[in-house]
RNA sequence: CGGGGCGUAGCGCAGUCCGGUUAGCGCACCUGCCUUGGGAGCAGGGGGUCGGAGGUUCAAAUCCUCUCGCCCCGACCA
């Protein structure tokens, strides 16, 4: 605990290992490119599954689980899609001692095993549609990995939902994507933009593929979610036909939708500092700590009664750390909560007993304040909203600083170049262009947005006409 | 695949060039005392097949050969 993060100015994806590590959010595993979770981080990582659970349950979804061994036949049965995954798919070719006679995939995702079986289940118009999600673990190769951000094995959840009509899918493939902006606002506290992926980032096997997209303290974009419309290819390919009302068959029409566990990467990322993690109240599962401060016994025994009776009244509404170990200087309990990201922190000495008074304390401001012993419930109830409010704000107008309208290829290599952001230009459309900024610049097209201006431009790069602004920017 | 570097206690390292008591230091850990409003102090203690195998030698963490693993840079890929 004595080590120290490395300061975000010092060098940012070193500050991001420290606060993960430090923090106890994860480690490193005996195998490469895999981590352990450990019960700080995976806290978050229920918190995530609860929420959104409840959102997709809102919305008609039920969950299941498939297999995580897959055919590799059945890989292989949608052209693009197999394509896009064999290079970094891990093959089980040995089971019980012998050779398989057929090999099989560690899923990268559940599509090819879903459809297999949706098979089986969709006979009639009256099946659908079909709204299945599971939370489940995927391997996908990799060789460069950062915790949480990009490792071999993680943690998501996939959607895969069926549909009679192209309008319904599509239908369906735009509220998730509304559910997982909601959620990443609400909950997360980090403002995105939603927008549509260019064909060259769109999902391997899909017809169009959505995307929330989050910009991080370094100015660097996450993608924080997708949304699949995935036609009928998974459906021509597994041979899934339904009869409609007038007896005809036709194949169906499928999405699919994920987020995973780089959640967490992007919540650290978003909101944290040089002290350490900052948790949104809402991602806290502990929210609150409590710190007595105390000398001599007679002193002591004051304040432990005086603390304990406000732990006691603050138990009724929130999980609270009560740290009363006595090992340990107030000092460096404050600093360890504030490592580990405990939104509100109440410190309880003597002179407060005295009073009649807390100390509180907020994690992102780092602002002391005297407050009345009496109606504290209320008190820290409302600090924490208006935390997770202020945190949301703070986000969203840091993004806003840090995006850029610009007309000019020349700025645009410039703000790559320099400090980065989002640079919202226009583009025509073509793979062309689009190469041609990643190579000159690293900075991909993040997405289309939804919501952006329908004005008359020029592609940033060539010059032709174009109806919409892009988002430029470098991603992780 | 090319170049460079590193494997010694849980972590970070010294010792290796030039072989020689019982392999050491910081942090962490355990026990006790003392402390407590911003990461305390003192004393004591536990913990090591020195990455592995073979060799040279009276004697190997140290020299030689082989081998395994990891990291960085480049190339490749995205």
């Amino acid at each position: 605990m004595a080590e120290k993060v490395t300061p975000r100015s010092e060098d940012y994806s070193r500050w991001y290992t420290d606060i993960v590590l430090q923090a106890k959010l994860a480690d490193y595993s005996p195998v490469k490119g895999a981590m352990v979770i450990r019960p700080n981080g995976y806290a978050i990582w229920e918190l995530i599954q609860k929420n959104l659970d409840r959102m997709f349950k809102d919305t008609g979804h039920v969950n299941a689980y498939f297999p995580l061994l897959i055919p590799e036949s059945f890989m292989a049965k949608e052209a693009e899609h197999v394509e896009g995954f064999s290079p970094e798919c891990a093959v089980v070719t040995i089971g019980g001692g012998q050779k398989l006679e057929e090999n099989l995939y560690i899923r990268p995702t559940s599509e090819t095993i879903i459809w297999a079986m949706y098979k089986k289940w969709i006979m009639s118009y009256r099946d659908l549609p079909l709204l299945i999600n599971q939370w489940a673990n995927v391997i996908r190769w990799e060789m460069r990995t950062r915790l949480f951000l990009r490792t071999s094995e993680f943690l998501w959840q996939e959607g895969h939902t069926a549909h009679a009509t192209y309008e319904e899918a599509e239908e369906e493939t735009r509220k998730i994507l509304n559910v997982y902006k909601t959620f990443a606002e609400e909950y997360l506290a980090i403002p995105v933009i939603p927008g549509k992926k260019s064909d060259s980032e769109k999902f391997a096997g899909a017809l169009h593929t959505y995307s929330i997209e989050a910009m991080m303290q370094d100015r660097k974009a996450l993608q924080a979610g997708t949304s699949h419309n995935l036609g009928q290819n998974f459906a021509k390919a597994f041979d899934v036909q339904f009869q409609d009302k007038d007896g005809k068959l036709n194949f169906v029409y499928a999405t699919s939708w994920g987020v995973s566990t780089r959640l967490i990467g992007a919540l650290i990322m978003a909101h944290s500092d040089d002290r350490g993690l900052v948790l949104p109240p809402k991602m806290a599962q502990r929210p609150v700590v409590i710190v007595p401060i105390f000398r001599a016994d007679d002193e002591k025994k004051a304040v432990l009664e005086f603390a304990d009776k406000i732990h006691q009244e603050l138990k009724s509404r929130f999980n609270v750390i009560y740290d009363s170990r006595e090992q340990y200087k107030p000092g460096f309990k404050f600093a360890e909560w504030e490592l580990q990201g405990i939104p509100v922190r109440l410190e309880i000495g003597p002179k407060d007993v005295a009073n009649n008074k807390v100390v509180l304390v907020r994690r992102d401001t780092m602002q002391k304040e005297f407050i009345e012993r009496n109606g504290i419930l209320d008190r820290v109830t409302k600090e924490l909203d208006t935390m997770q409010k202020e945190l949301l704000e703070k986000a969203r107008n840091f993004r806003d600083q840090n995006t850029l309208i610009v007309d000019d290829y020349k700025k645009l290599r410039e703000i790559m170049d320099g400090d980065g952001g989002f640079v919202m230009s226009h583009w025509c459309g073509s793979p062309e262009c689009e190469t041609k900024v990643k190579e000159d610049t690293k900075a991909t097209i993040r997405n289309i947005p939804f919501a952006g201006d329908k004005e008359q431009g020029k592609c940033i790069v060539c010059g032709r006409d174009s109806v919409q602004r892009v988002i430029f920017a470098k991603a992780y």
